[in-house]
DNA sequence: CGTCCCGTTGAGGCGGTTCAAAGTGCGTGG
DNA sequence: CCACGCACTTTGAACCGCCTCAACGGGACG
């Protein structure tokens, strides 16, 4: 039985890549660790997997930042997630991946076997009901960002980033209040369904309105939390 | 074992509702008959259940077409997907629902009590792997629509949904040239991030350049499918 | 026949895009 | 250590695609 496998013992250094550990994942305590099989560091901007790759694993992210988008012919681009640490990409795909993942930044990522995998969810149902939950937790995340970028104004989908990203900070046991943006502007616009200059101008605004501050340009100070939330759920017209 | 209950019989017409039977349905042949609890039939506009409330079950179409659906306070509404004939709805929700399910037409749906399907999919590992890809599904197909709302121009969204519905007919072994929309202009509107006047004048700018026709407004024909997927694709400047 | 709902069409306005240019931070090499 | 180049961000100005508001048409139903 591997239902005794998931056992959160994050908290040593792994030193082949310098990484500080992060304390809790977002795929509430399940890890590959112990389960699945090595792991391998990606470099900034280099690949995990590509749209249209032959499904060979399904990944865990154990540091660093992994952006998961779509592409179409003409080279417009959708970022659908940022993988943050704890979190599985590669999910739900069934032979082939339906988009790519790219490290944003130097990302340590842990391998497992769709064939261990598919093995895994046939012996062990536990296990089976955490990948469907974390799959789940997928699907609801990518209706959210639907709402968002089919519905809201652009002061409501930076707004609305924002405040997700400090709530998963805030799962996560950081300060959900002054946070770096592990990706660029281009990142945040492909997300939003925005133009760089939009994202960029929005910035400026919810600073000038006091909601929050920036010191950096990837450094996100959050002022005025209650504001900020009033305004992602379009109770601000 | 439960294994042998996919025997997909779907024959007999359902002499309570008087629905004529669907011939294949989406989910890759699994379905609750035989397998899961009763049927119930819900009028034009009854909800089947709603954003918040407690999961009891999880539902499989049998006949008729449900809108799934999610609302912001203040009335925009984004559409998530039409379930059709054998399509699951109710999937991934973890303790309540986070969106709406209504029935666009009458509708005959089987449910099947979560408790059951926790205990299938301990004891059943194919059902499991089963639910496990149509969850799947169902996350491809609300990236590819969040793709196409947030990338899309007017015309491209149009004939994007007109094609998934027309390839949507030919998995069915329906017509993929001549159907009947299901659903309202608003529904489309709501499902697209459009207006019910963009998608008005989209359609007369299709029938005009010859690409389908309207004989009424819920009667599409595809005249030029091959045009219509190069507008879908964007490669149509 | 009148009412209601849905779909279509038209005219004008606006939010976000496009195009352009200047500003900022950082690594690299002289 | 500074100069330079490069990638990213910010700001400005003009434009455009879709939205808003308004009116009209047609089928279903009482």
């Amino acid at each position: 039985m591997l239902a005794t496998a998931y056992a959160n013992d994050a908290g040593t250094v792994d030193h082949t890549t310098g990484f500080a550990p992060k304390r809790s994942p977002d795929a509430d305590g399940l890890e590959l660790r112990g389960i699945a099989g090595p792991t391998r560091t990606f470099e900034a901007k280099e690949h995990v997997f590509r749209e249209g790759d032959a499904v060979t694993h399904v990944y865990q992210v154990e540091a660093g930042h992994v952006c998961i988008y779509k592409m179409l012919s003409d080279g417009r681009r959708q970022v659908i997630d940022f993988a943050y640490p704890g979190d599985f990409i590669g999910l739900g795909a069934m032979h082939e991946h339906g988009c790519n993942a790219q490290a944003t930044s130097r990302a340590r990522i842990r391998l497992m076997p769709v064939v261990t995998l598919r093995q895994v969810m046939r012996d062990d149902a536990l296990l089976g009901m955490k990948l469907y939950e974390a799959i789940s937790r997928e699907l609801l995340a990518a209706r959210e960002l639907l709402m968002t970028v089919s519905q809201r104004t652009a002061m409501e989908r930076v707004a609305s980033f924002l405040v997700a990203l400090s709530r998963r900070n805030a799962r996560r046991g950081e300060d959900p209040r002054e946070f770096v943006l592990p990706m660029t502007r281009n990142d945040i616009a492909d997300f939003l369904g925005l133009t760089i200059e939009t994202v960029s101008r929005t910035f400026t605004k919810l600073r000038a309105e006091g909601l929050i501050d920036l010191a950096q340009s990837v450094l996100v100070t959050i002022v005025d939390p209650a504001s900020l939330e009033e305004f992602a759920e379009g109770r601000t017209h």
